[in-house]
RNA sequence: CGGGGUGUGGCGCAGCUUGGAAGCGCGCCUGCAUGGGGUGCAGGAGGUCGUUGGUUCGAAUCCAAUCACCCCGACCA
């Protein structure tokens, strides 16, 4: 492709919509074109690298068994409400209706389709299992769309799901999947890491995402790098720094006049954070629910939620608080009756811990549990963070940030189920076909690839996505030597099966260079007067590296070689 | 949904407080020079100031409503 005639231009300054560095690299460099807040227009450049990243997907797809539809994007509503969803997920749909008056929506996934589609077509256990998969445009109506590909309104997505006899089938389709997702990351040249997951509320029993780490990431996960052992914030356990345990102590009252927080509470005792309990309250699903933590520990609203199967979960604020008769800033569970109380398995361990005493200015010291309180539910609730101890004992957790790429669960039987979808087994029984679903987030990919591989010139593309292999400048193009060394070079390296961006523009070269460093293409091709007269011309990667000059029959040799490396 | 911010040529912005002939930089067009990291000089084209309504002799500027976009939070199979 010659740059002179490329459909999009590049733009010197940043954007001022574009804060993250891939939306900001993208919208400069000439992928994206932003059509309405997270919907985007995806431009030749930014549609050369989605292909090359959805064949790598369908080749390993394809390798896994998969058989590759395409489904539709407009869905019924009442397919929908076969499974509830159209109440689970009303927040995140976009809904319309057609001229007859017939409710319908844009799909935000597929399972309800592809599940109807399988029970009409798998009637016997021989019929299983099966891999089916698409790729295909999503619709969720965002409540806050933002950094460009990375959280959009409309995206491409690879959805795979899969359909086994029983569980262990479905353990099965699962690993091959996750084997599948790793070789998808590593080919495309995009370091990520498998980690375990929330399942949601109709998720199953396993999930794992693929972060991949960078900056920017939305999602937080622990990493233990003795054991291995990583997961998102959201269901990571860990074990917490011991509290101190002293020899039990009998329980006081004291005044702490004006202390609220956990901090002032350990500064005014002179005792460690963690050797507190502190109390929060939230409204679950309209119910009043007392947790007590240690003070050092935060709540995980993900365990919490789970662990009450609640569907709405929030903070309570302190007039709902004192409405269920406590005291914001001394509440602890001792004495506390007629509120539901939750604790964090931390408060099992360590001794004469200080907490609320229920009346304000004042605090309890040398609480031990259970001795002097109870509570309903002791279950792990806790946020792990960095510097807990892994939960299997190995070493440290640290905190990474990442972006989700992909996202592996099973799902069980809540869709064959809701929709009727079963088949014959070998006994003549009916049974409930066993689904996974598998998604890739394809356009985000794109975006966390540059997210994780720019500087401050620009992009730099890992060479299986890049959207052209090299990026070829003539200097002085106006020297008709230059020209059509330029032009023939293009030529040669075409034919010898690479793909070649040629900047044969009239600009001065820092322009050139420039936007060669922007766009960010592997490798890039200089053919100038100064390399002419030596008989030269000069490759360079654009990861670094000292520029090589060798002679043009021996360019796309050279050229193979450094796209090789990456 | 809560909080904050921004809408002025293709892009980035000033002008608005205190109403009185729409400006700057980049990009674009023409010409000349230049030619290894956003080159220089000269000339030129391009704007319903988001929209609607109001105040006023007069509105980019003041008032009201509305729409859009961005950021933080909530939310997020």
């Amino acid at each position: 492709m010659r740059l002179s005639r490329l459909l999009s231009k590049t733009l010197r300054e940043d954007p001022s919509e574009a804060e993250t560095a891939s939306h900001r690299l993208m919208l400069r460099a000439g992928m994206l074109h932003q059509v309405a807040a997270g919907v985007y227009a995806y431009l030749p450049l930014a549609l050369r690298s989605l292909a090359k990243i959805e064949r790598i997907i369908r080749e390993e797809m394809d390798a896994a068994g998969g058989q590759e539809v395409r489904m539709p994007a407009l869905h019924p509503l009442d397919l929908w409400q076969a499974t509830g969803r159209d109440q689970t997920a009303a927040a995140i749909l976009f809904q319309l209706r057609d001229r007859r008056g017939r409710d319908l929506l844009l799909a935000p996934t597929h399972e309800e389709v592809v599940t109807s589609i399988v029970k009409a077509n798998a009637a016997s256990y021989r019929d299983l299992p099966l891999l089916v998969y698409q790729i295909q445009t999503k619709f969720r109506d965002e409540p806050r769309p933002r950094a460009g590909l990375l959280r959009g309104r409309e995206f491409d997505m690879k959805d795979a799901y899969s359909f086994d006899a029983d569980w262990d089938g479905l353990d099965r389709s699962y690993q091959s999947m996750v084997e599948a997702y790793s070789n998808v990351f590593r080919r495309c040249g995009l370091p990520t890491m498998a980690v375990e997951a929330d399942s949601g509320a109709i998720g199953g029993k396993d999930s794992h995402e693929f972060i991949m780490p960078a900056e920017s990431g939305e999602d937080l996960v622990l990493h233990c790098r003795a054991s291995g052992y990583a997961a998102n914030v959201e269901r990571a356990k860990s074990i917490p720094p011991p509290a101190p345990e002293p020899d039990p102590l009998p329980l006081a009252l004291t005044d702490t006049p004006g202390v609220i927080t956990i901090p002032d509470l350990a500064r005014f005792l002179g005792i460690p954070e963690a050797q507190t309990l502190k109390a929060v309250f939230y409204q679950a699903d309209g119910q009043t629910v007392l947790v007590t933590i240690r003070g050092d520990i935060e709540v995980n609203e993900v365990k919490l939620k789970n662990h009450l199967r609640a569907n709405d979960l929030r903070l309570a604020g302190p007039e709902e608080a004192r409405a269920a008769g406590l005291t914001p800033g001394s509440t602890s569970p001792i004495g506390i009756e007629g509120v539901r109380t939750i604790a964090d398995e931390s408060i099992r361990q360590g001794a004469n811990f200080a907490a609320g005493a229920n009346q304000p200015d004042k605090h309890y010291v040398n609480v031990n549990y259970p001795r002097d309180f109870n509570v309903d539910e002791v279950a792990d609730i806790a946020r792990a963070q960095a510097g807990h101890g892994s939960p299997d004992g190995a070493g440290m957790l640290e905190e990474v940030r990442g972006v989700e790429v992909g996202h592996v669960f099973k799902l069980g039987e809540f869709y064959a189920d809701a929709l009727g979808a079963s088949f014959i087994d070998a006994d003549g029984a009916p049974r409930s076909i066993v689904m996974g679903c598998y998604g890739i987030g394809v356009t985000r990919l794109l975006a966390a690839a540059i997210e994780q591989n720019h500087d401050d010139r620009g992009i730099v593309f890992p060479a299986p996505i890049a959207p052209y292999h090299l990026h070829l400048v003539s200097l002085n193009p106006d020297q008709e030597q230059v020209r059509e060394a330029a032009d023939r070079l293009y030529d040669d390296l075409r034919a010898d099966g690479l793909e070649v961006l040629y900047d044969d523009r009239q600009e001065s070269p820092g322009v050139k260079f420039n936007d060669a460093d922007l766009l960010g293409l592997p490798v890039r091709v200089v053919v100038s007067p100064r390399n002419l007269r030596d008989g030269v011309v000069e490759l360079r990667a654009r990861r670094g590296g000292e520029p090589q000059r060798v002679p043009a029959s021996e360019a796309a040799a050279l050229a193979r070689a450094m796209l090789a490396e990456g």
